[in-house]
DNA sequence: TCTTATT
């Protein structure tokens, strides 16, 4: 680490200004300013900050004057990108002193707004000074006219409030949510069992949603969904380097969309390129975590076999064209798992006929699919007869469910086990055995 | 109704 004598200290504090004590702006510290300049030494009890709200054109040499001024810097680290290199607007920095470090939070945090930030400089322990982030809450479901204050005083009873943010909209306007740390997850935990649900707020749609906050995981899947979501497009390529390849593909694919003038477009597999991507991630972990698909097949077969490298145009809407044909892929027929005398799903006996067991419902569809598109999405499990999405007729527009038909049980049952459930921009697909046409029914 | 970022 580069050290500064305490004169360029001195000047980099003062604009120039020379100090004629040597000592750092006569700011005492438990350990000599000349031992510090040379062998920098921290306390065992130091604190780590998390800087927050940094211009992204500031870099250590920048930002080292402002935070000098409050004792001397053992580390500053801008954090940036590992890929890209990127600075990400952050930075960590830990003091000789733990006493420099809560006089940096006191006089810095949320204090002042470096230039061009919207938000003003966050300084404050890093998540790493402190176990886990089991201890934060979602609040949701408040009155919009809620204020800290008011949710300080709703959570203060069940433990000690560490952090309470009401999330706002770019106009200031409260999104009728809010964060609260406790300082353990016990207090956390009280304060779920105690509240959520207990009452609602006027005006709000449903009962006090209190709940732990999305970890990091699930952030970025969240993010990656609705990134995807916006592009449009698939390179099934991306799925051959886990979820942060997706992550990193669609970025690149945005930039290149962006270039051509061709952002707008939402091809009828965007959706469900994006939910691609997030089943990766859900089942790989993040970020980047080699591709191992769970036990049991959740997995569309397929999807993990090598696949077309070229970047597929944004007006396709084959984004499997590069996926090996139904049954390459070392499945086998459903018939085949008769040889143990064991029929391999006994709630098909119980119709007698096989078409029953072969033809799926499939409800919450992208209004943009078509035929084309649900045969593309069960192709991976096996060979698909037909597929049929219901179409209004006064409208000509998807109805949002259909049927897909497989050539045996087996299919039909790969289908559903991987694709119940499997959640399409906001909405989950449900995909179950279509009802046999005589089959009793209430109404 | 899940923030502005946490090596």
């Amino acid at each position: 680490m580069a050290t500064l004598t305490n004169g360029q200290v001195d000047a980099a504090v003062h604009g120039g200004a020379a100090s004629t004590n040597g000592l750092v702006n006569g700011i005492s510290h438990t350990h000599s300013p000349a031992s510090c300049a040379t062998i920098p030494m921290k306390d065992h009890d130091a604190i780590k900050l998390f800087i927050g709200q940094i211009p992204r054109n500031l870099d250590e040499k920048d930002l080292r004057p402002l935070f000098e001024e409050f004792g001397k810097i053992y580390e500053l680290t801008v954090l940036k990108d590992r890929f890209t290199g990127m600075h990400k607007g952050c930075a960590f920095l830990t003091y000789c002193a733990r006493e420099s470090a809560l006089k940096a939070q006191n006089a810095l945090h949320e204090q002042k707004t470096l230039p061009g930030m919207n938000r003003p400089i966050q300084v404050k322990p890093a998540d790493s000074e402190s176990r886990g982030e089991d201890r934060k809450l979602f609040v949701g479901m408040l009155n919009k006219q809620q204020c800290e204050d008011d949710v300080r005083r709703l959570f203060e009873s069940f433990g000690s409030i560490e952090e309470c943010t009401i999330l706002r909209g770019p106009d200031g306007n409260s999104k009728g949510c809010a964060f609260v740390k406790y300082s353990t997850h016990a207090e956390a935990q009280a304060a779920i069992s105690a509240l959520h649900g207990s009452q609602t707020m006027p005006g709000a749609s449903s009962s006090l949603v209190v709940k732990f906050a999305d970890t990091d995981k699930e952030r970025t899947i969240r993010r990656m969904q609705q990134m995807a979501g916006q592009m449009g497009i698939f390179n099934p390529m991306a799925l051959q380097f886990g979820a942060y390849g997706a992550y990193a593909q669609v970025q690149q694919q945005a930039a290149l969309m962006a270039s051509v003038g061709q952002g707008g477009y939402l091809s009828p597999m965007a959706a469900f390129a994006a939910a691609q991507m997030q089943h990766m991630a859900t089942i790989n972990g993040l970020p980047g975590a080699p591709m191992t698909p769970t036990s049991g097949g959740s997995t569309p077969p397929g999807i993990t076999a090598p696949t077309v490298t070229s970047i597929q145009s944004p007006i396709s809407v084959n984004g499997f064209t590069g996926l090996p044909p139904p049954q390459a892929n070392g499945q086998a027929p459903a018939e085949a798992m008769f040889t143990n005398g064991i029929h391999p799903y006994p709630e098909l006996l119980l119709s007698d006929s096989r078409e029953t067991g072969c033809n799926l419902f499939i409800y919450h569809l992208p209004q943009e699919f078509g035929d084309g598109e649900l045969m593309q999405m069960f192709l991976p499990f096996g060979n698909v007869i037909s597929s049929k999405v219901f179409v209004d007729r006064a409208t000509n527009q998807s109805k949002c469910f259909g049927f897909v038909s497989f050539d045996n049980p087996g299919s039909a049952q790969a289908a559903i086990q991987s694709m119940n459930g499997f959640q399409i921009g906001m909405k989950r697909l449900k995909v179950q055995l279509k009802r046999p046409k005589d089959a009793n029914r209430p109404y």
